[in-house]
RNA sequence: GGGAGGUUUCCCGAGUGGCCAAAGGGGGCAGACUGUAAAUCUGUUGUCAGUGACUUCGGUGGUUCGAAUCCACCACCUCCCA
């Protein structure tokens, strides 16, 4: 299913093969948590900016559409008018970014809808349940992500219940793949790492998920608080733990210089709303660094956001153009916005490949890390 | 011709003797954002100087220890009666 094709050190250039498509790694996955992309963005947006896969969430289309509508047509892919690869996470996250409207216990987490606060219980099979009838090529496991810093004990018991999930996980899911109305047959389910900023807990608990042989393992739990050089560190010292015939996706990570910094660490898969959230706010990724649109001194600028850049928006568009239209409300605004850092991010991740595939990916970190990340 | 109301800091608008450089909203300027309750949130918005000082509430004078607030006149605006 995953096949390395070659490596820099820890870096792994490969394919990873779903039912919807093979995927060049490492890659971008494109956030389009309620099934679209927010900034009006449709899967054939998404194909035009060269998005590869694309994530939904369990937790959100279970409240809304629900996802017994999604099933009865045919299943998120049809949906949405997306053929690629999908992966929906699987509600974890939910559990730490609505942490105000729910509860904890070994059986799972009560919620209180956010929409309209109605009691949603979800636990490992609820959501495996979701993810099935959404049909998505990838499943997540449903965990706990907590914040950091957090105390070595909580994370340890924290951990432990998020293994015993992973199996209810697993299990559910082979279970419900018997069912004649499967809607995609391929779909597989990846564990998810836990263990906060502590090295001990974060291997031991990859190597008590790794002999569940799932065909993928996420690093979760990072980029929620620490300083990013402790979220290098611990993934400096899980990745020879992880399986190495296996995609590791580091999950909701990051600015252009963690994924950079990512990839050197061994890490395939990548996501983040960053892109698309700071281009709805002005801040648009450049080959030069990040800009902020909304800043008077791009009232009149005439040049596209990255003279460098073939997005759509780029060959066409000033900066102050959109630059008038997001401090206008305009939609257009938005959506030109977001197309261009989607389209960034996506490029980002073929000139990555492409450094790999050339041999030439340290050097090309050793450029690149410290200009993306600067303000201009 | 007679009567009533109004003029506030970029805009709208509160304030009717000190706690007022003046509520609130808009707009402006800047910042945050990492498996999206996020088309959101935060700071700032008279000037100069790090306590503080100075200028400001249509204009000019006045009352008062003290005025955006009270009085007189002037200017402009709105409404009502002829």
């Amino acid at each position: 299913m995953f096949e390395l094709k070659k490596t820099e050190g820890r870096a792994r250039r490969g394919v990873f093969r779903t039912a919807h498509g093979a995927v060049q790694t490492p890659v971008f996955m494109n956030v389009g948590t309620q099934a679209a992309i927010k900034g009006a963005l449709s899967a054939d947006d998404l194909k035009q900016i060269g998005c590869q896969v694309e994530l939904s969430n369990t937790y959100h289309l279970h409240v809304r559409p629900g996802e017994q509508v999604i099933h009865g047509l045919g299943g998120l892919h049809r949906f949405m008018g997306w053929d690629g690869p999908i992966l929906t996470d699987s509600g974890g996250f939910q559990v730490f970014s609505l942490a105000k409207l729910r509860k904890i216990t070994e059986e799972g987490v009560q919620f209180n809808a956010h929409t309209d606060g109605h009691r949603i219980f979800m636990g490992p099979e609820e959501s495996m349940c979701i993810q099935w009838s959404l049909g998505s090529d990838i499943a997540m496991a449903f965990d706990e992500c907590i914040e950091n810093p957090a105390p070595h004990s909580y994370v340890q018991q924290s951990c432990e219940r998020t293994t015993r999930w992973l199996s209810r996980c697993k299990a559910e899911l082979e279970r419900l793949k018997e069912r004649a109305d499967t809607v995609n047959p391929g779909q597989m389910l990846w564990g998810i790492n836990q263990g906060g900023t502590h090295p001990d807990l974060r291997i031991g608990h990859m190597r008590q998920i790794a002999e569940l042989d799932l065909p993928g393992y996420a690093i979760g739990g990072l980029a929620v608080g620490e300083p990013a050089e402790v979220m290098y560190d611990i993934i400096e010292q899980l990745e020879p733990h992880m399986p190495a015939d296996k995609p590791r996706y580091l999950m909701g990570v990051g600015t252009p210089s963690n994924i950079i910094e990512g990839v050197w660490r061994g890490v395939d898969f990548f996501d983040c709303v960053m892109p698309a959230r700071n281009a709805r706010h002005g801040h648009l990724f450049t080959s030069q660094g990040i800009i902020n649109l909304n800043n008077a001194k791009y009232i009149s600028d005439p040049s596209p956001i990255d003279p460098a850049c073939q997005c759509p928006v780029c060959q066409k568009y000033s900066r102050a153009y959109v630059r008038h239209l997001l401090r206008s409300g305009e939609m257009l605004g938005m959506r030109f916005a977001v197309m261009h850092n989607l389209y960034f991010y996506n490029r980002l991740m073929a000139d990555i490949r492409q450094a790999l595939d050339e041999g030439r990916f340290e050097s090309f970190r050793l450029e690149k890390s410290g200009i993306l990340a600067q303000r201009i």
